[in-house]
DNA sequence: TGACATACCTCGACTCTCTAGGTATAATAT
DNA sequence: ATATTATACCTAGAGAGTCGAGGTATGTCA
């Protein structure tokens, strides 16, 4: 993590929930693609995303199902819900509101330290 | 908070210190300052300035001195140090990079619900 | 004089992420 | 053959950060 990981605080089911917007994805994968789409920005751990993604199972934002690797190895591959589309569009809105908040603070400091 | 208060871990002191990088100001009138300048999305809680103000101090990062307001009341104002100007230079980056970092993952999201 | 806004502070509860373990299988190296 | 590494999943407890709820004190206004 480059940055200071408690600004993960928070974001994390929102990133989860980007993810699986897209296609149908396993834990180990999930976590390979943050760290390549963040530029290595993010390192989700997995005590941090095994617990996120039970919590949204249990939320019915997401569903599991199990399907066999190429390999013969068994993983566990999780879809969203409609459910989940609606949370992470009240998530994303609630990141840009936030996001947009932050910047208007820090426009307003010293411009001689931009 | 409009928007998830989780959202703020992590960035509290950054807002603190970008707030003081323009002047001196006293904790009351901070909280009341994020409250305008965010449009109302940060409510930044007592419980949550006074401790971190506490930190930065300890850390050198800011100094405090008392000063009368004009009605008579006693108030503690913080000044932002050398270091402090640092450490806000050093936040505001992590801050960019992360923020990037999420906008680049939504950015994959499904686009039919932008 | 009572109520309210200002202004500061602290403690314990709560939430979220991480550390540090654990299990098991497949691929690779020795 | 066998040891090591990568894959793939999981959990319990620790730690960090914020908040709720309380406390204290002063100034203002009805």
């Amino acid at each position: 993590m480059k940055a200071d990981k408690s600004l993960l605080t928070g974001s994390a089911t929102l990133l989860v929930l980007s993810l699986l917007s897209r296609e149908d994805k396993y834990g180990y994968q999930m976590i390979a693609e943050l760290e390549a789409k963040s530029d290595h920005t993010f390192t989700m751990k997995e005590g941090t995303l095994y617990p996120i993604l039970h919590t949204l199972e249990k939320e019915g934002a997401v569903c599991s199902y199990e399907k066999a690797a190429p390999t013969g190895r068994t993983r566990k591959y999780y879809h969203i819900t409609k459910k989940g589309l609606r949370l992470l569009d009240t998530k994303k809105e609630e990141w840009t509101i936030f996001s947009q908040a932050v910047n208007a603070i820090l426009a307003g400091s010293d411009p001689a330290l931009a």
